[in-house]
DNA sequence: GCGACAG
DNA sequence: ATCTTGTCGC
């Protein structure tokens, strides 16, 4: 994937709120990527007290949910993981990962929120607008807004908002399961995003981009690099 | 001031 | 996110 040059995220916390509130203005939280043949998940692990995040990005062929290409990242950080500023910790490794990431994917789930965030701006987002790609955020937890519990079968949602206006949705990827919370990340709509994460998904609560590139990264970080050729081949 | 708070 | 074994439930 050809990247776009990123602005610095060398700052401090009150720094990126302020460039977050300049960024926001870029989103574009509309759109339709059409018909999809490749979608990718992307997710970031790291060992409790070290300050080394392991990025993952794992390409799969879609509807088929074939995984076909992995590429990961390893970067130095300083900035503390502070809610509603996850991308100032993890963003940097995620963006190297892209870099080396050989095929085109037209779509690309995060681990994380879109524009269900403070400022509009949550990891999905960020990284849609700084990659130039339609995006969208899975979470597992809320951060900011308000949802009715979804009905209990697989494939039921309920409206995420804030401000009388609605931000996200809930969705139940697993009957009986807690749901996830998809939100808008750039270029697309909530109605295909989240028709998107339904069809994504393999009867796990996570849909199979984000939940191979959680697994991959962990990979990654507990086998290291030199064995990931042969965690690779397996996979493949 | 108090509580909430993605990963 | 991560630290960790077994264990209760569908």
């Amino acid at each position: 994937m050809k990247i776009p040059a990123a602005h610095s995220f060398d700052c401090t916390p009150k720094e990126a709120i302020l460039l977050q509130e300049r960024l926001r203005r870029q989103v574009i939280p509309h759109g339709d990527p059409g018909v999809i043949h490749l979608i990718a998940g992307a997710d970031a692990s790291y060992a409790k007290g070290e300050d080394v995040i392991y990025a993952a990005v794992v390409v799969l062929t879609f509807p088929e949910l074939t995984p076909v290409e992995y590429a990961w990242a390893e970067a130095e950080t300083t900035f503390p993981y502070i809610p509603g500023l996850l991308t100032f910790r993890e963003g940097p490794a995620l963006l190297e990962a892209f870099r080396k990431v050989q095929s085109e994917p037209e779509v690309i789930l995060f681990d994380g929120q879109g524009i269900a965030h403070p400022r509009s701006l949550g990891i999905a987002s960020h990284m849609g607008v700084l990659l130039d790609r339609p995006t969208v955020g899975v979470a597992k937890r809320l951060l900011t807004g308000t949802v009715d519990e979804p009905a209990r079968d697989r494939g039921a949602t309920s409206p995420i908002t804030s401000r009388d206006e609605v931000i996200g949705m809930a969705v139940r990827t697993k009957s009986r399961v807690k749901p996830v919370y998809v939100s808008v990340g750039h270029r697309i709509d909530l109605k295909p995003a989240v028709r998107l994460v339904l069809a994504a998904d393999r009867g796990y609560r996570l849909p199979e981009p984000t939940r191979q590139a959680h697994l991959f990264s962990n990979t990654v970080r507990r086998h290291g690099g030199g064995s990931v050729k042969a965690v690779q081949t397996t996979l493949l």
